[in-house]
DNA sequence: GGGATTTCGTGAACAGCGTTCAAAAATCCT
DNA sequence: AGGATTTTTGAACGCTGTTCACGAAATCCC
């Protein structure tokens, strides 16, 4: 009567994300899902397949906010005129940063829940949203005038973006709060640097090495 | 009288490692180390605080094996006679790679272990296993005519650290088993060759540079 | 409008989980 | 030997995800 099914479905995502980020995996819960959204427990179960259902649904939305923030750094950049690669890179990540601090529980959540099980089903509607993301990257690549080829500047583009990312996941487990941000900003620091001068200097770069 | 407390302890580990490498975390069930093991339910309570306290100790041995494994792939390539930075840096990332596939539940179980929590407590005896790795990395660092500050060669061996590792986690994140593989050895060769030539051709690094 | 039919929300019930703890078994000590 | 002490045990507790018969409500059809 007073909301709809899609509404609903829509109060329990955000339900979701709110329990998942407060407490982690371990805190979402169908009777605690339930009793906020004013539903039965039965209901839930209606409106999703599974805990993990609902545990995806949010995933889609954090991934999407993810890509939409990484877009949105980038058009403020435009719009300022800065084309440089190198703070492109840093506003990149510096996005990706502020994204991670700005949901401290329920993307470590995601993480976690891409782990749980080798992957058996589709991680397709995934792998699309990253690959919003390797787009963007991919792109600022092209702005600058290394000269690599479609394939190579794919790999580096997959390559930059999972070394931030291990840079930043890495760096939020253990130490102190207040240490692992400036670590955090070095590392990424160096790493982008020393990232566009190897490009620069690079040369042909073998796509199948000789690996020792 | 046929076991005595410690081995018993061992035996334990043993079974919860294989139940965390063939179905992840959601595998560790007391009631099922203790039936494997001979034991009942309350001895496990009896050998470890938690379930979290067998699990932490698996991703001790796990950690230790991790860093040995590195340090024997050091050693080999120390006994032939190979000192290049570049294959030094591709045998120890390849001795990561082999290690995850190695343990292809426990590693993934480990890495979604330390996400559950904020990690309120010690992560103290973690660091400690992870800082053997780093000091590897920048033992090999050293070894190569970079001009570099223990400061930033610290810094750099905790950014390939984490970079190989975002590469590898996320590499297994999906896609199909074959194309994995490739995918992340071609990222990790592109990775170890653009950070020796960005660290040859790098001037100073700024420690805290204007971040755009 | 109103009976038939389909749809949907409900919450008690079930199986399984981690964890506890009184009692039993084993061990130790004199 | 036998009391004191330690260790092991497994039934029991509370919580979990998930199901499903049931009844209410909406929808349909004439």
């Amino acid at each position: 009567m007073a909301l709809d099914r899609e509404e609903i479905g829509e109060r329990v995502l955000a339900i979701a994300e709110v329990l998942l980020n407060e407490g982690g995996m371990d805190n979402l819960k169908a009777r605690t899902i339930a009793e906020q959204a004013g539903i039965s427990v039965g209901s839930v179960y209606n409106l999703f397949s599974d805990l993990d259902g609902v545990h995806r649904a949010v995933n889609m939305r954090l991934l999407e906010r993810l890509g939409a923030a990484g877009a949105a750094a980038m058009a403020d950049l435009s719009q300022r005129g800065i084309t440089d690669v190198r703070q492109r890179l840093l506003a990149l990540a510096s996005a990706y940063v502020r994204f991670v601090e700005a949901h401290p529980g329920s993307w470590p959540a995601l993480l976690a829940f891409n782990r749980r099980r080798p992957t058996l089903t589709e991680p397709d509607a995934y792998e699309a949203r990253l690959d919003q993301l390797f787009e963007i990257i991919a792109g600022v690549l092209a702005g600058g005038d290394f000269d690599l080829d479609d394939h190579t500047r794919r790999i580096a583009a997959r390559t930059l973006w999972s070394s931030v990312h291990g840079i930043v996941t890495s760096g939020y487990a253990g130490r102190s709060v207040r240490r692992q941000a400036d670590e955090i900003d070095q590392q990424i620091e160096l790493l982008v640097a020393v990232f566009i001068r190897g490009l620069e200097h690079g040369g042909a770069f073998a796509h199948a090495g000789t690996t020792a």
